[in-house]
RNA sequence: GCAGUUGUAGCUCAGUUGGUUAGAGCGCCUGUCUGUGGAACAGGAGGUCGGUGGUUCGAGCCCACCCAACUGUACCA
C-alpha cells in the first residue's frame, strides 16, 4: 500500500441555474408580500382555489406560439401510461382547465385568486428565474369591460398595498384589437409570422425607443454586442404607420384613445378603441386616472390574449449590488383570454385575468431596499449548565412554550457557556436562560438580556471586563421567570411571525 | 440560440518579462477562556489556479478546443 493517499472524491454541491435557495428573511418578506396581495384580493370579491403543479401537457400546451417546438421552454416528462405531464408556466391556463371541468358547479362570473410557483424553463437573469411565484387573480364568465377595468383598478391597489408609492408604478392597458387593426391596416391580415415579428417590435418600444422599433420594424437592428436582429421587412411608409398610430401616445387617458380614434381605419380597431374607452371611463370614474394609463405599446408575448391587456411597470430605476442599473421586465400583466376555456367546451367562454410576478416583484423591492431584510428574532435559548439536569431545564423550555414564549434546550455540545452564548447570538436570540449551580441553590435564575448587551460591548474593550460585568443580565426567582423574559421580549419589541 | 467579457480558497481579490512549496483580507474551526456573546491575540483547516490537450527544461501566466458565469440580444405561453 505505497499509494500515494486518494482523497475521496466530494460531490459537488450545487443547485440549477435559475433556482434559488430561501432563507428565512426572504420566505418572510414573501409571506408579508403574499398576504398584502391576498388581502386586495379578498376585498375585491375573489375567492381563492388552488390547482398542483403539474397538468397534462396538452392541457398546457395548445396555445404554444410556436407549435414546432412545443417542449421549449416547459418542464415535461413521461407518466407512466406514457402521456405528457407538464410543470405549469402559469397559473392561468391550470385555472382554465379546471374552471372547464367544473364549470356547472361554480357561480358565474366565477372570480378567483391564487398564489404557487410556476416553471419555465429559460434563460434566467435579473428577476428571471426558472421557478417563481405568481399570484393570479381572475374572472371568467363575464365579457365586460368593466371586468377588464376592475382588475386594472385592483392591480394598482395592490402595488400600492405593498408599499409602492402613487407615481412608483403604472398599470398600462392595450387592446389586442387595437393592434390587430394596424396591422390590419398596413396589409398584414393574414401573415402570421411577420405579424408576430411587427407585434414584438412594438413591445421593444420602451427598452429601444423610436428608432430601434422602426429599424426592426423595417430590415433589422444590431445590438450593442454586433448581434443583427433581422426585422419585420414593412416599408417605411408602413413602418411609420405603425410606429404613428402605437408607440408614443403623450397625455391623458381621453387624448390618447382620441388619436387613435383618428388613426384608425379597420372595424377591429375601432371595436379595440370602444372597449378602451369603456374602460378609461371606469377608470376614470373609479379616481384612478393617471395610475392606469391607455399604452399602445402594450403587447404581451401570450398568443392566447383577445382583447384587452394590462402590463404593471415599476417607475423606479434600479442598481443591483455594483451600482449597475438592472433592468427589470413587467412586474406583473395580464388580459382577456376569451378563448383558453371555450377550448375545452363547445361554448364561448370569456374569461379575464391578472398575474403579479412576486418572485420578480421581490427581487426588485429587495434591490430598491424596500423590503425589510433583518433575520427574524430566534427562541429564547435555556442553556445547559449542568449536564445532569437537563430535565429541569427542558422543563423551563416547556413553560416558556406554553406561556407562547418561542424557546428551545441548547442541544449541542454544552462543554462551555461560551459556545451556548455563540449559538444564541447566531439565532439572534433575544435572550438566554442560564441556571447554574449556585443559582440553583437560591431557587432562581439568570435571564441574559442579549439585546441590551450587545450595546453595551461596544463599551467594553477587554474580554476580562466583558466577562466579569455581565453586562444586561440580571437574577429572578424561578417563579418569575416568564413574567421577566416577558419584559425583557416587551422592551425590545420582539415578537414572532 | 447569437455576440462580447470574465473564470485563482466559502466570499472579495493579489500573483512581476513563463522560474522553488500559489498568497492576502474577510469568513470558518480551535485555543488563550472547563461560570458567559463582542473585541484582541495565537494557531489551524480549506486550492486538481474552470476542464482537456498542446508549446516549453519549466505553465496560474503562452496557444487550441471545451465548460460555466455575467452582460447585451433573440425567445419568453
Amino acid at each position: 500500500m505505497a499509494e500515494k493517499p486518494k482523497k475521496p472524491q466530494k460531490l459537488k454541491a450545487r443547485l440549477p441555474r435559475g433556482l434559488e435557495d430561501r432563507d428565512p428573511a426572504a420566505i418572510r418578506a414573501t409571506r408579508e408580500m403574499v398576504e398584502k396581495i391576498r388581502a386586495v384580493y379578498e376585498l375585491y370579491g375573489f375567492e381563492p382555489v388552488e390547482t398542483p403543479a403539474m397538468e397534462y401537457t396538452d392541457a398546457l400546451g395548445k396555445f404554444l406560439p410556436d407549435q414546432d417546438r412545443p417542449n421549449e421552454g416547459v418542464f415535461s416528462f413521461q407518466d407512466d401510461d406514457e402521456q405528457w405531464i407538464s410543470l405549469r408556466y402559469d397559473l392561468t391556463a391550470p385555472l382554465a382547465r379546471y374552471v372547464a371541468e367544473n364549470f356547472d358547479t361554480l357561480p358565474k362570473p366565477y372570480r378567483s385568486y391564487r398564489a404557487g410557483y410556476v416553471f419555465r424553463n429559460e434563460k434566467p437573469g435579473p428577476g428571471r428565474f426558472r421557478q417563481f411565484m405568481q399570484f393570479d387573480a381572475d374572472t371568467v364568465g363575464s365579457a365586460t369591460p368593466a371586468a377588464d377595468a376592475e382588475i386594472c383598478m385592483m392591480a394598482a391597489d395592490t402595488m400600492e398595498a405593498l408599499g409602492i408609492a402613487r407615481g412608483q408604478y403604472v398599470v398600462k392597458v392595450n387592446n389586442r384589437k387595437v393592434l390587430d387593426g394596424v396591422l390590419e391596416s398596413i396589409g398584414l391580415r393574414d401573415d402570421f409570422s411577420r405579424k408576430l415579428v411587427v407585434l414584438r417590435a412594438i413591445d421593444k418600444f420602451d427598452r429601444l425607443g423610436a428608432d430601434g422599433v422602426r429599424a426592426l420594424l423595417g430590415d433589422g437592428r444590431k445590438d450593442e454586442s454586433g448581434d443583427f436582429t433581422k426585422g419585420a421587412g414593412l416599408s417605411s411608409e408602413a413602418a411609420e404607420r405603425v410606429l404613428n398610430s402605437t408607440c408614443p401616445q403623450e397625455g391623458t387617458n381621453a387624448e390618447v384613445i382620441a388619436k387613435l380614434k383618428r388613426l384608425s381605419d379597420t372595424a377591429i380597431g375601432n371595436e379595440g378603441i370602444a372597449e378602451l374607452e369603456a374602460i378609461a371611463d371606469l377608470v376614470t370614474a373609479g379616481g384612478y386616472e393617471g395610475r392606469v394609463r391607455i399604452d399602445p405599446t402594450v403587447v404581451r408575448g401570450l398568443e392566447y390574449y383577445t382583447g384587452p391587456v394590462y402590463e404593471v411597470e415599476l417607475l423606479l430605476d434600479t442598481k443591483d449590488e455594483k451600482g449597475r442599473p438592472v433592468r427589470f421586465g413587467s412586474v406583473g400583466g395580464g388580459g382577456r383570454y376569451d378563448g383558453l376555456v371555450s377550448r375545452f367546451r363547445g361554448e364561448p367562454v370569456p374569461a379575464t385575468g391578472f398575474s403579479i410576478g412576486v418572485s420578480r416583484l421581490q427581487a426588485a423591492l429587495t434591490l430598491l431596499g424596500k423590503l425589510d431584510t433583518r433575520p427574524e428574532f430566534g427562541p429564547v435559548v435555556v442553556t445547559v449548565f449542568d449536564r445532569d439536569r437537563v430535565a429541569d431545564y427542558q422543563k423551563m423550555v416547556a413553560s416558556l412554550r406554553s406561556a407562547g414564549i418561542r424557546a428551545e434546550l441548547y442541544l449541542g455540545n454544552p462543554k462551555n457557556m461560551g459556545n451556548q452564548l455563540k449559538y444564541a447570538d447566531r439565532r439572534n436570540s433575544p435572550c438566554v436562560i442560564i441556571q447554574g449551580s449556585d443559582e440553583k441553590a437560591r431557587g432562581e435564575v439568570q435571564v441574559k438580556d442579549l439585546i441590551e448587551g450587545a450595546k453595551a460591548a461596544a463599551a467594553i474593550a477587554s474580554n476580562q471586563e466583558w466577562r466579569e460585568s455581565r453586562p444586561a443580565q440580571f437574577s429572578c426567582s424561578e417563579a418569575d421567570l416568564i413574567a421577566k423574559v416577558r419584559e425583557v421580549l416587551a422592551r425590545h419589541d420582539v415578537s414572532w411571525g
